[in-house]
DNA sequence: AATGAATGAGCGTTCATTCAT
DNA sequence: GATGAATGAACGCTCATTCAT
């Protein structure tokens, strides 16, 4: 038997990928990620079928560790406001903490190779969080509106808390915890 | 001088490149926008130094005229709520009539080739949105936020919302005051 | 009004591919054509859409040479045997004087990539042809045989023959009068 | 050593090789070689040195195989015209049996990378039907023609006539019984 | 100013071959 | 011997840009 394809090496692979496509774009050279990651130019198509895949592949990875991440830790007991406060910390935590995954993520985001499967895969991964939203809506917050759009408003305000917090890293908890001020008020007070 | 740079040629590269950009992205070629303008390859470069400059060109382009569109109509008299809806309503109505100018509003934002000076340089045209938001603050906001980060809460948030009117056009009224709703009572409401 | 296509570099790119193929095979690199030809690498792309492309109009670039050139100077009068002799004469110096035309229809014959319209359409030179070998036929060659097959045992044996002049040219006239011979006899003699 | 070679693989090699390279040409890679053949890609480099020798060997056996065909069942007695005929037979029949092969042998026939000891090795395998011809030719072939010459010619005329048999296979004997005939007449008639 | 042919650097990808397993 | 991951040179082709017309 020969060796077997390296786990590792895929990951590797990945890993740089995020870094070079965050520094100089998804235009980045196949070429630049393979040189960085210290293998051949060849080695890339080895483990992912061209560019495209790598980009997908890539994308699945980040919100995979993302959604992940997020429900990490996540409280048994405790308020539907407490409960989701600490998936707003893990989300913005880790968004200090992985700037180029962030940045590439944002990339791909807006990106045409995107396929529809890979951006619909990865909000499974969400599931938990929305159930959690829904509990959000059944107590008591504006509830009119759909858990959908309340998720997508929160995911809107934690990156912006996170921009804020990398261009102003001594304020981080600052804006962490008025950020998620802003958004439970948003969507619980009456106006 | 012979013929004068027709204004009109440079609005055309702008808007085509505007719609090219937003569906092929911003690899698209120069030529598939010329073409689409029904022009000459080389004549883009009469009209910008090369395609860096076209997409900062067009990042302007778009910014001015959101910003014009966003303060339209801006009422003298009026609450300091009243004067915010009518802005969020502008946008989130601008971002409905342009969605190609939107989406390669998106696709620049996220470009390495951005240059700061343009980045800045657009920023100043939302100064009256400023004074705006810090008449808000002295009117009660939670005045911890500074002023920027309500700002680009305000920005996300309509951002969202935009995106749930083109998914669900029929829902485009609940959307756009409910959207609002949020974004005001996160800044108003004392949790 | 820019620069016009020329038609001449058109031509020169045809006539140094056959070159190349002839003595590198069709998987002679396009670099490799231009380079030759003087130009630079991406002028090949401006005349043919790509390497296939160009592979196949060499391919009808020569054959519609070797179909004008065969029937030059066609006698008006004369036996059927006369005017056969004259295109097979025709043809057997053709080859001898563009053995790398020669050679690049050869590897082009059986290669994957030629086009059936291609192949298809260059036939339909060849219908003056067609009518010698069917007037032949009414003249008392053997009647049973279809004309296609003919033409193709004409073709066939022609080629031997000019291999055989390649090799020992000072017998060229040798093998040029007794390979028609041969033919001539095959399709006449009642056997 | 170990395990040995085994004959058969390096005979499924061949065999696939001709079947893949008589569809996608010489440039087919050796991957597509071994998977076809249910191998791994380095299996082909135990039994070949490179692809080079690969194809040389596949036209090597080749033509030992189509040698061995022509002669096989060979009368001893009977007129020349008769072990001509059924040499021309068993080639006819050959070609119709093995389309892969044939179409993979004419390829190779104008590949650059045939090595001339190859070639040549090769002929001498069709010594027999030089002696055969040489008979031809004593018993009153047209005298002045060199019996390489008509070798050519017999090899030539047999392979359109093995293209017309595929075109028109309910038509096969009448090309193969016709075809030979002319060949006959045309080495045998005075002109 | 407008045109589009010409350019050549650069890219994604393929593939024969090697070699650790 | 058999395997297939690893390699990196080579290729076809694209494209921003230049410049002769």
């Amino acid at each position: 038997m020969s060796r077997p394809k390296s786990e590792e090496k895929r990951n590797t692979l990945l890993s740089v990928a995020a870094q070079v496509f965050a520094k100089n774009g998804l235009s980045a050279s196949t070429a630049s990620i393979t040189s960085a990651a210290g293998m051949a130019e060849g080695t890339l198509f080895v483990y992912f079928k061209g560019k495209d895949e790598l980009i997908n592949a890539l994308y699945a990875e980040i919100k995979n560790d993302l959604a992940e991440t997020m429900l990490f830790g996540h409280p048994q007991n405790g308020s539907v406001q407490e409960k989701l406060y600490h998936v707003w910390s893990n989300y913005v935590d880790w968004g200090a903490k992985n700037p180029d995954r962030l940045a590439a993520l944002h990339k791909i985001k807006v990106w045409e190779g995107l396929k529809a499967e890979v951006r619909e895969a990865t909000a499974e991964r969400f599931c938990e969080l929305q159930s959690l939203t829904e509990s959000a809506i059944a107590n008591g917050a504006v509830s009119e509106l759909p858990y959908e759009f309340i998720l997508a408003v929160f995911s809107a305000q934690a990156e912006t808390t996170m921009q804020f917090i990398k261009r102003e890293p001594h304020k981080s908890d600052f804006y962490k915890e008025n950020g998620f001020k802003m958004f439970w008020n948003g969507i619980t007070a009456k106006g």
